[in-house]
DNA sequence: AATTAAAATGTAATTGATTACATTTTTGGG
DNA sequence: CCCAAAAATGTAATCAATTACATTTTAATT
């Protein structure tokens, strides 16, 4: 393999010359850059990435915290990162933590010890034994921690939750249960707030005994729903905190011998592929999901380049998908 | 940030002593071993990896080439690959390659310049300019290149869809369709041999226009059920080559009022997640995924520390799911 | 042509671990 | 206690790039 010193050798220019052609080829006068470009390509010399990334202390490569990579709104935020990582000269490296902190602090020290330059983080937990930890770029991506000053990229999710339940409401219930998402996220917490603020607007009150807890797994929305529907005074509609729980539910209702909607009303969360094709098409809130990924990446490498990023907490957009698992209460 | 040279200052050794109570502590005597230990919980010494991946020309990480991250049974099998990576201390660049052979030919390179010390295809592509390329640690897995000497994990495909078309022929079903992966992947053709070979037994005899194109995708399988159910002599069954394909044929199906299974049968590919809530329950091939993974990162390893692998070409074994899609011929 | 500033280029140190080879220490048999 | 072999340890080169600083060349101005 060749190295800098045979290019310069070939050139007949100095090593110098041979790294500014290619790190900063403005520094370098037209006629040499040509003669390098040459040598570069007799030669085959190809730049050995470790001997830089050794030099410079970079590695041009991140670290995506996922909880799970088979959830397929987390694979589609993946996608996106990958993406635009690519398309700034970054690698993806994965790191699917299973919502374990240890994990999560093992891919993150990768940052101190540079082999990564900075992470994104998908899940609200801080990544590091010292939670003041100043010093890595990270940007903290779909659910986002609260009351620290990481740049995030979220949805609102307090208005779309919000805006669900409205729907919900708006179809005539006024007993509607909820399938959620674990306590200590900070979606679900949102989420919740939404839901609660739309039914005191609605002049409903809350009862939580119509809260369920799921793992956001199509069979925690089945038992949830479950429980849920065998009240003695049962919801006539659910709010499920996202679609494969909304989808464990509707397959629940079915077992049960109720129809969606006519008997019970679901809803979901995320508008993943196969929520347009469940039975009945799910009404959810789609959100965009590779846009989480660019977006957090592009704030990232601003970060990682010492640029301030523009806006340092993106909300997204979302929008109410109606489809045809929500109905006018009987 | 403490070096080696400040570890064997302390501990009063020289830096080969140290970098060898690391790596080889058995070529160190018990007393010293305790002595640089010490040393190095006193300075809080963390090695520094770029530095030993520099000096070592490794950099104990593997690329995985993925046609599509969020597709739901890639994305499990890279968590395989992921825990078992970890688990033997690698960590995972993802390379969501789109199906492009530059993409993939990029990130195939990263293990000539060592960023990478080995590759998991998980496409029946061959990701090297040179095809006979043998320089490479790398482990084919899923859909396998044939003819090449690139060990692999796969499945049987053909002996699978022969399975799942004799579970189709015992229905009585004689006119079946096919919703077919795209034509130049070896799972299509392997899936298709199986399928013929099962017809052949039957005494049935293929029909070529009873085959639709799809790319594996919910809205393709729609659109090639719609195809196939409005031939002349439209097909009773149909075989698709994977579960979303076959989630879109139901849906069309249904769209067109007909019943899934009494007016068509309809079956799958996988057993993705979603299939066993879909409506009807999808008839299906299970097929482990994390374990494509979990064997394919291990063999790799293997492959990349010299060691021959056990069996080169690993087959996992599949079972023929019967759910509600797939019915007895009217 | 002289002077100076700016641009281009070169020299050589630097990064931190690994390891071939050299040297020292230990061990055990006589 | 001596000696050879084995074990433990040390010395210093090495990996291939980047870059601070020094030097040379070019351009611009008078």
């Amino acid at each position: 393999m060749a190295t800098i010193r045979d290019v310069s050798k070939i050139a007949g220019v100095s090593v110098a010359t041979v790294s500014r052609t290619l790190s900063k080829p403005d520094k370098v006068s037209e006629k040499t850059r040509q003669i390098v470009h040459d040598a570069i390509k007799q030669t085959n010399y190809k730049p050995d990435i470790l001997a830089r990334n050794f030099r410079t202390r970079k590695s041009s490569t991140v670290v995506v915290l996922v909880p799970d990579i088979a959830n397929p709104f987390f694979s589609r935020v993946i996608r996106g990162i990958e993406q635009t990582a690519q398309r700034l000269g970054y690698a993806v490296l994965l790191g699917d933590t299973q919502g374990e902190r240890d994990r999560e602090i093992t891919y993150a020290n990768m940052v101190h010890t540079s082999q990564a330059d900075g992470i994104i983080q998908l899940d609200c937990h801080i990544p590091f034994e010292d939670k003041n930890d100043r010093t890595s770029p990270i940007v903290n991506a779909c659910d986002c921690v609260r009351g620290t000053d990481m740049p995030t990229v979220q949805l609102d999710n307090v208005a779309a939750a919000k805006e669900m339940a409205n729907h919900l409401i708006s179809l005539g219930h006024t007993n509607i249960g909820i399938i959620s998402g674990p306590e200590n996220s900070t979606i679900t917490n949102d989420r919740l707030r939404g839901f609660k603020a739309a039914l005191e607007d609605g002049g409903l009150s809350y009862n939580s005994a119509n809260r369920m807890y799921g793992d956001y797994s199509i069979p925690s929305g089945a038992m949830a729903a479950s429980d849920l529907l065998s009240l003695p005074d049962a919801p006539t509609a659910i709010f499920c905190m996202n679609d494969e729980m909304a989808i464990g539910a509707i397959r629940q209702a079915k077992k049960m011998e109720l129809n969606v909607p006519s008997d019970i009303s679901i809803s979901g969360f995320d508008d993943i592929s196969f929520s347009e094709f469940s039975d009945p098409p799910l009404t959810t809130v789609s959100q965009p999901a590779e846009e989480f990924g660019s977006n957090a990446m592009q704030m990232l490498y601003d970060l990682m380049n010492d640029e301030e990023p523009a806006n340092k907490n993106i909300f997204l957009p979302f929008e109410l998908v109606i489809r045809e698992s929500t109905g006018e209460k009987k």
